[in-house]
DNA sequence: TTATACCCGACTATAATAGTCGTATATAAC
DNA sequence: GTTATATACGACTATTATAGTCGGGTATAA
């Protein structure tokens, strides 16, 4: 419950990382090794994030990473949903083909809930987990 | 991410519907009929929540349950975790076994956000969802 | 005695997440 | 131009958490 998931953990974690080196390029391995994280998995999050543009990507023999330094000013929630879809506490707030949709009797109460949590995770950008 | 779990849903769906029957009883049966969920699953659930008293429950023919009334007033968060166990955005803010734990550069960043979520969650007490 | 309804543990199924592998492409250095 | 390093990417498998089922039990009203 409430769980980030482990995609996100790394994503974050990289970008944290890449902040602080400023400019310098960081590869995959220097990451994965550094923070213990599964190479491969943490490459295939990399390389969605330079397809997002959070980061641009370096190819060759010291290449790497590097952030996208505007992107910082994101909120969590635009994040997390670039990198995992939608978000919701219940499926009806994201597509709304339920079963008990009619006579659901928590749908408001939920969604106004839901619309709280949505609203801590905006207010929050980028740099204020990489610093 | 940041889904309840069917549990939850079920849980609180059933709360909202015997709070509004006052003190009359409930059955299974008539819960899981008339928000098409799966009977023997709703069934654990109620059980669950009997024994941490959050609803009484009658047995016999004609039994059913009945809403405590004094429970309604209990946070969001506490409701989850007794019926789920900790939450919490990562695992180190639960059990702190995470082989990253010392060089983990967003450890703390995470764990403010955790604390702003799980404000949210204890500001809002079930009798909110279950009017 | 019977039917209804709660009680409970063990089991299986499904779906989401996590992690791996193979192959291709770009490029710096020699 | 060969090699080594690094990104790119799709397909695959493994693991875990959630969801749901089943079988056998107890309580009690009619």
């Amino acid at each position: 419950m409430l769980k980030l998931t482990r995609k996100l953990e790394y994503a974050l974690i990289a970008l944290r990382h890449m902040q602080a080196k400023g400019g310098l390029l960081s590869s995959t391995k220097e990451i994965s090794d550094m923070y213990t994280i599964p190479q491969e998995l943490l490459a295939k999050t990399l390389q969605q994030m330079a397809r997002l543009e959070y980061i641009d990507a370096v190819q060759g023999p010291h290449g790497g990473y590097r952030i996208h330094s505007t992107m910082l000013e994101i909120s969590l929630t635009k994040f997390i949903e670039d990198l995992e879809g939608p978000m919701g506490m219940v499926d009806c707030s994201i597509t709304s083909d339920c079963i008990q949709l009619n006579n659901c009797n928590i749908r408001q109460p939920i969604n106004r809930i839901n619309d709280n949590i949505r609203s801590v995770f905006s207010r929050i950008n980028l740099s204020d987990i990489t610093h």
